[in-house]
DNA sequence: TACCCTGCGTACCGTACGGTACTGTACGGG
DNA sequence: CCCGTACAGTACCGTACGGTACGCAGGGTA
């Protein structure tokens, strides 16, 4: 997923605490711990079983529980990066294909067991502790998620091939490509056989972007859009 | 029909189980402790406590804890009727005003503390045990919003306002009224001013989907398209 | 009055978890 | 060789919770 792409504007991590190789280690074994069997079994003795290291480190390390928790989000969105997909902004159909790779990749970001697994993390804490988690998983994966699509959008506006707020243009793409799938995973819904496919939901919600946002007339693709519903 | 006898673990079958005024008291009351304080607070010596009513009376009622948390889901589904909003199909403006009101209503409701706290309780517990309270919300709750809203498409399909499939047409609805809030706000993100103000929003995103599913030409509005964007 | 049923209040039990303290051990520097 | 540091492993403690058992009051019935 973000293999060999080389890695674009990190956002100024100043608070962006770092861990050794060792903490690191036992983050993510505490990230599998908690994907496998969600929040009620993550548990510090259980973390320092799976990571072969003492509770009492863990507690040294990341202060209390909810200090660890806060770093294994932290540790889990270090790891994604801002892929560089701005390019080709010039050409409508390379702008179309990046639009529609991004939508692919949202979906499969926020479909995937990690991100599940710590949204209903944070979801579960939002209520009580002033939903730190909660703030800490928008601030450090949506963040990144937007910049990367305002960025495309904003080279697609130069290039013409886009009109409107761009703002509003990311807040209706993000919607038209998302629905509520996000929410269903959540709830531990499955999706329908044609919502799996994200390739053509990607397609899709694409082509309906630009029939709300491109600029006049142009659909983002070669043809005039297409009406394939009966 | 004598109540209290039977104790079934609700989820499975007879899925309009009523129950006494007592324990419906106990219900809103339960649902009280979970709005104010989240599941964490949802505890079976609270409830007792805050409801005036012995912990064994709550296990004879509702079997367990997890039955409980069913009961209080059901309880509260129990509560949301769907409005009966299919009228003025014919006129134009009226279907539109419709969309408008439903999509108000469906933002006002996913926004209310009642609401995100369910929501909470049931992706918290999505993880394990099959997400079986999810499921359960998805069904009562979002069934009857889905079934108002289709009441009401179908009837603009039928009068020639809107075209293409229904369903992919509710889906394209309740995604551009509702975006990525539902989520933000089951995080614990605030709004900012201008996504608080549902009745703007409600507008701007009906008149979106009438540009993506309004029969041709046709935006729903009196005048020609608008231009809400700054 | 005797009996029974319902349900409140509460004491109680087992367990699980967060957090702490203690011990043993490997390592590295002086 | 000694000492400080870091860490694994584990025993331990206080607490909170789910769930159960028991006592007791009120009301209905005969």
């Amino acid at each position: 997923m973000f293999a060999g792409t080389p890695i674009v504007s990190a956002l100024a991590e100043s608070p962006n605490q770092t861990y050794s190789p060792r903490q690191n280690a036992v983050l993510e074994c505490a990230l599998k711990v908690l994907v496998e069997g969600g929040e009620r079994a993550l548990t510090t003795a259980r973390i320092a079983r799976e990571a072969n290291c003492s509770k009492e480190s863990l507690y040294k390390w990341f202060g209390d529980r909810d200090g660890l928790l806060a770093a294994v989000i932290g540790f889990q969105a270090a790891k994604v990066r801002v892929k560089d997909a701005g390019q080709g902004a010039g050409d409508p159909d390379a702008f179309r294909a990046s639009l529609v790779v991004f939508a692919r990749d949202l979906l499969t970001v926020l479909a995937g067991d990690v991100s599940l697994a710590l949204n209903r993390l944070a979801i579960g804490q939002a209520s009580r502790e002033g939903s730190a988690l909660g703030r800490l998983l928008l601030e450090r994966g949506r963040r990144t998620i937007e910049t990367r699509a305002r960025a495309l959008l904003e080279s697609g506006a130069r290039a013409g091939h886009i009109s409107g707020d761009l703002g509003e243009a990311y807040r209706v793409l993000y919607a038209l490509v998302v629905r509520d799938s996000h929410v269903r995973l959540l709830l531990g819904d499955d999706l329908a056989d044609d919502e799996r496919d994200f390739a053509t939901r990607a397609d899709a919600a694409v082509d309906q972007f630009f029939r709300l946002h491109g600029a006049d007339g142009k659909t983002g693709r070669a043809g005039p859009g297409p009406d394939n519903n009966s």
